[in-house]
DNA sequence: CTAGGGTTAG
């Protein structure tokens, strides 16, 4: 009101004597422009002028579209037809726009009958909104359908079908049509190539998003803060970190989603550390956190698995009276349950009003119990959930599944599976891909074979990624070769399952094939990720990558780790010598096994914190099976708890024995 | 006799 206040009543005076709509329009207009669409729409309502007129409805319904009050335009169309006026080329655009926003399908195709009838289907602007309409209600077909008729097209018709198909998650056909665009000679904008940014960052193609740069910094697109945004998200995505962060230090201008976006990309790429040094220069820089912010830096702590920093993170948001909303309070139950303390996400969680308890808190919670390996708390946690009435998603079952399959429920799994659709949860590919798990981990490995080939859905490589793990643990050469293949096929770029087939190879000694598995790996020009842990001991955070010498005390490391070994073979440990990939010399093996990063880790926790203390490990793969040997030895002859947290799951080592029951894998040497 | 559409972090 303030500045416009005085105009208000001004205008509105003038309004009513001239009872002149195009007056009260530019009023209206006026008021939107400043986001006051109230103000507006008392005008709007003051105007008993000319309001046959189809303009001063425009010029509200607009108002009130752009000023995001959805209902209240799709409310106004309503009285607009009831007055007996006519809608026209100006009016759907926004009316569609209202629909898009609130995904509302019913409502959005009646428009679209309104639009035929009144025959305005052939304007440009009214197509381009239904297509937009229709992407946004998540019905990507129909827009393609309406696109492909469409007998002109301007960039923006262009950039909204590739948009469409990059939110539907289908990257392939939105760079498609970017090249259709091009040999069609048009020159996509900035707004065009945040989208196909966005898309190429989904296809994960570095060289890719290499042309997608070039064209960017050509057209002199990357001067626009939203394009620089989007190449550094892509390139993240990619992988391909350190060329992001080029993008993002050649910046002029940054603002909130340029950090976030960095952000997001070191914590996507596990390089949670780089992440903390980058919010700290972002808070140093004067720019403040938003909700998404801390979003992106508590998942990188649960990522991490550092207690510390995101209990820093937790006491800085206290500190600054930061508001935590539902969403960012789930994220905090996440960390903390992921960075092994239960108890306090347990207290979290309780401390959340059960009103505000949706199924996203829940469903943290029943993971983080699950990945202790507590199957039966997590049950039990699923049914208080529905003695509070709060329905189970697809992540909830999610859950249950791999909480059932770490504690080797197969009982109760069997059960919740055959319990979704009760709850009108469809399986997905990733559920089939827990039960695959769960059999697979019991050596039942034919039932998991034949709950991969009658799969009513597509097989996707989660499904046939569990049963070649399974084949890994129990030795199934042959079973592993025909998921590797359908893996082969499915994901030609995904290291870890070359790796892991090689694992079943190099198990029996198959140093032919595993060789020629490596070259195939060569030939795509494929890595294994690194590995790294990381431990923390009150404020000190240690981060070690596999064989890793850049540490000051790392001789220090490596003579402990040595003589580690030395200790526990004297009482029976014998090195997992199927571990290792290469086929070298059995000592040189030993050695490769010893500088592994969990053990870097765990020598490093015994030689400097206290006998008392557990040892507090996270490996962002997952722990191999000579690691996890040895740490039941450590825990016995040290008489130390060992906690490794993997990509999997946690590890409670004591007194010899493990949580887990000896499900585990060596995924990489 | 006015007015209009497509984008990035989660």
């Amino acid at each position: 009101m303030h500045r416009l206040g005085s105009w208000h009543y001004h205008f509105r005076a003038s309004c009513i004597i001239n009872s002149n709509s195009h007056l009260g329009a530019q009023v209206i207009i006026k008021y939107a422009k400043f986001g006051d669409h109230k103000s507006a729409r008392s005008v709007f309502d003051t105007v008993h002028g000319d309001k046959s007129s189809s303009f001063l409805w425009n010029t509200m319904i607009r108002a009130c579209a752009n000023g995001g009050c959805h209902i209240e335009t799709l409310e106004l169309y309503s009285s607009m037809r009831e007055s007996g006026i006519s809608p026209n080329n100006y009016t759907f655009p926004f009316v569609l726009k209202a629909c898009a926003s609130k995904s509302l399908i019913i409502e959005g195709k009646v428009v679209h009958g309104d639009v035929i009838r009144t025959g305005f289907d052939l304007d440009l602007y009214v197509e381009a909104a239904l297509v937009d309409m229709y992407a946004k209600c998540g019905q990507t077909d129909e827009s393609f359908k309406i696109f492909d008729k469409m007998p002109m097209r301007d960039l923006v018709c262009w950039t909204t079908m590739i948009t469409a198909y990059e939110q539907a998650e289908q990257p392939h056909k939105a760079v498609l049509l970017f090249q259709k665009l091009q040999l069609e000679g048009v020159l996509a904008d900035a707004v065009t190539i945040v989208s196909v940014a966005s898309a190429v960052g989904q296809l994960g193609h570095t060289m890719r998003a290499k042309i997608v740069h070039a064209f960017a910094i050509c057209n002199g697109f990357l001067e626009d803060v939203s394009v620089g945004n989007a190449i550094i998200a892509m390139y993240a995505k990619c992988g391909n970190v350190s060329k992001a962060r080029l993008v993002f230090d050649l910046m002029e201008v940054r603002d909130g989603i340029s950090w976030n976006s960095m952000l997001s990309g070191y914590s996507q790429n596990g390089q949670a550390s780089e992440a903390f040094l980058l919010f700290e220069e972002m808070l140093d820089s004067g720019c403040k956190p938003n909700p998404v912010t801390l979003l992106i830096t508590v998942s990188a702590c649960a990522y991490l698995g550092s207690q510390h920093l995101g209990r820093k993170l937790h006491d800085f948001m206290i500190d600054k009276k930061i508001k935590i909303d539902a969403t960012l309070r789930n994220a905090l139950v996440d960390m903390y349950a992921k960075c092994g303390d239960l108890d306090t996400a347990t207290k979290m969680f309780d401390d959340i009003h059960p009103r505000e308890r949706n199924t996203a808190s829940w469903n943290v919670l029943i993971s983080g119990y699950g990945v202790h390996g507590y199957g039966n708390e997590a049950l039990n946690l699923f049914s208080q959930m529905q003695q509070a009435g709060i329905k189970p998603d697809h992540i909830t079952f999610t859950s249950l599944l791999s909480a059932c399959s770490h504690a080797g429920l197969i009982v109760e799994g069997r059960k919740c599976f055959a319990d979704m659709k009760k709850h009108s949860v469809t399986p997905q590919a990733k559920h089939y891909a827990c039960m695959v798990d769960m059999l697979g981990r019991a050596g039942l490995l034919h039932d998991a074979f034949v709950m991969v080939q009658q799969m009513p859905i597509p097989q996707n490589d989660s499904v046939w990624g569990a049963l070649l793990l399974a084949c890994r643990i129990h030795g199934d050469i042959e079973l592993g070769e025909t998921a590797a293949r359908s893996l082969f096929q499915l994901e030609p770029e995904h290291a870890g399952y070359y790796v892991l087939m090689s694992n079943i190879y190099a198990a029996s000694n198959r140093w032919q094939a595993v060789g020629k598995l490596r070259q195939d790996m060569k030939d795509r020009g494929l890595r294994k990720p690194s590995a790294f842990s990381l431990i923390e001991f009150g404020k000190e955070v240690h981060g070690f990558f596999a064989a890793d010498r850049v540490k000051p005390y790392w001789q220090e490391v490596y003579r402990k780790v040595e003589s580690l070994a030395v200790e526990m073979k004297m009482v029976g440990y014998v090195p997992d010598l199927s571990c290792v990939l290469h086929d070298v010399e059995e000592e040189d093996k030993e050695h490769i096994l010893n500088y592994h990063s969990e053990k870097l880790a765990v020598a490093f926790g015994i030689m400097k914190t206290n006998p008392e203390l557990s040892i507090q490990v996270t490996n962002n793969l997952r722990i191999c099976n000579d690691c996890h040997s040895a740490f039941k030895f450590v825990s016995y002859v040290y008489q130390r708890k060992v906690v490794v947290r993997d990509a999997n799951r946690f590890h409670h080592f004591q007194d010899g024995t493990c949580s887990c029951n000896d499900y585990c894998s060596n995924l990489y040497d």
